[in-house]
This record gives C-alpha cells, structure tokens and sequence, in this order.
DNA sequence: TATTGTTATACTCTATAACTATA
DNA sequence: TATAGTTATAGAGTATAACAATA
C-alpha cells in the first residue's frame, strides 16, 4: 500500500531530524562553551584542514552571502584565529589563513569534538556505524543529485 | 585502533549531518513557498495532529521561550491559521487552537510535505529505509538519555 | 562587462527581563 | 509564592544592494 510506504518515508524523516538535532545540541553547546558558533567552527574547520582559501569560496561552501562571509571573516581575524592574505596573481582575491594561534586553537578543540562525537555515537557498534554511514550516504548523495 | 573508530564516529556524523541539509533545505523551501518558517510549521502541525495546546506547551515542546510564542502565535493568529482560547478552569492558561482554515491549509499542505519527503528519500528501498529508522532511533534515543 | 570583497542597511528569529493576571 | 502569558527591548546572524577595485 503506498499510503504505508509514504508513512515510513515520513518516520525516516523524524528519526533523522531528531538524531540530528540531539547531536547538535552537543556539538553547538561544545562550540559554545569555546566560543565559536557553528558558522565560525565550520569556517576554522575549512582552513584547518584544507589550507587558506579565497572568501568567495569560503561563502560558496558554507552557503553565505558576500557580505555575511565578511562579518565572519572580520570576528575571526579580530580574535587572532586567521589573517587575510591577497592573492598577487589576482588582486580581487583575498584569501583567508588560519594563524598559528588558530592552529593551535584547533589542535585542541578538533580531537575533542571528535572524542565528543564518539562518546555520543556509542550507542550504535561498529558494524551499525558502518551501515548507517552507509544508507546515509547513499540517501544525501540522492538528494544533492536531484538539486541538480 | 581507537583512533579508526574515532573516524569512523565522525564519519557518521558527517554523513548524518549532510543528509540532513539537504531534506531540510528541500523541506525549508517547501516551507517558504508556502509563506511559512520550519517553526511557524511545526506548531501548525502540532495543532494539526495533537488538537489544541496551551501556550506553555508549545513552547516546551518546540524549545522556545515564552516571549517568543507569544511573537509565532500572533503571526499565525495574524494569518487566520489558529485561534487563542482562554481556559475556563484555569484563567492564567491560553490554549493555541487551528481553525478551520488553518485545517484546510494543512489538509492540503502535509499530505504534500509528506510527498515530498516520499521522493526525497526514495533511493533507498523499503528495507533500507527500515534499518535506517532503527538505527537513527537507537541513536537518537541514546543521547536523549545522555542528557539527563 | 564580470568578479571579488566591503560597506551600509534592514530583517527575521530568538532570548531576556520586567510586568500583569491569575492560582 | 509560583505560573502563564505579554510587552518591550536587545542581539546574533543573515541577506540585499550599492559600491570600489580589479580582471
């Protein structure tokens, strides 16, 4: 019956939605408390692991706006967590680089969200954690090709 | 190792995270089309499917404080979705209740959110989508539990 | 002309605190 | 005293549009 299949759509979509929610709360709380909101730990994450890059492509993978990207990038460098960089092959182009004190920053902080994450996670086995990770790569990946 | 299992955790997390970006960002547009904010639908919902709720309520079960009901429920009362009903037995109370044409509005709307969330999650299979639900339950339930 | 980033501005959502009225 | 809801206010985060510099 479709109407059932359509219910069990729906069901995924809750469980999903408040899994979801239950580790954000954690997560944010964790950023919180080290004085980072989601976008500026997304941001720091970036440089941290991928290296400086330009603000334009900093908005496009984070999804904002020019003019937000600007507001995020300017509390950062004012907390001495990266530094603007210009591009000498194209003066358009400013970059954004993690600093050493933000480096250090996230030396500390990333093993601990990820210690946080695992502690969080426990409930499923590895086996469990591998299936999941499974179907729910599968269903994003889904997803993100329909946007298309 | 530990440190392969403290990957794997975020990993997982990872693959939650994007999956739920992107239903919510397909959702949320469902919301805006039709001139409503993720909250604003929550609490249609909540009256749609649970009847009438005193105001408190709401806002313990949507997490929001109580100044910012009052600005939700006054726009949606504004737009002729819901109603305010005084409680006769306990005059401090304030019950949030649909009327007929909010029931009509969401008559139409939920059965096509539903939809939507049908085709957004169809590649994955009847079972798939069942080892999903049990796995994201287990999940969500166990840091549920974790917060008390 | 198109693109990058900044500035100025406004808006939405949420929180907080002081308040009123009931219990 | 405690609780329900309102009012007034403030703040964070984001978007938009106009702009300057550069390509």
């Amino acid at each position: 019956m479709a109407s059932e299949e359509v219910k069990q759509s729906l069901k995924l979509f809750i469980v999903l939605s408040r899994a979801n929610k239950a580790i954000n709360e954690c997560t944010n709380q964790f950023f919180q408390d080290n004085g980072l909101n989601p976008t500026e730990f997304a941001v720091l994450e970036l440089l941290y692991h991928k290296g400086r890059q330009p603000l334009q492509k900093i908005g496009s993978k984070i999804l904002l706006a020019s003019g937000s990207i600007t507001y995020v990038i300017d509390k950062l460098e004012k907390r001495g967590y990266l530094v603007r960089v210009s591009c000498p092959s194209d003066r358009r182009i400013t970059y954004a680089e993690i600093t050493d004190e933000g480096a250090k920053f996230m030396d500390e902080l990333f093993p601990k969200h990820e210690q946080q994450l695992h502690e969080l996670t426990n409930a499923l086995s590895s086996e469990e954690k591998d299936q999941a990770i499974k179907l729910l790569k599968k269903l994003g990946l889904s997803i993100k090709d329909l946007s298309y």
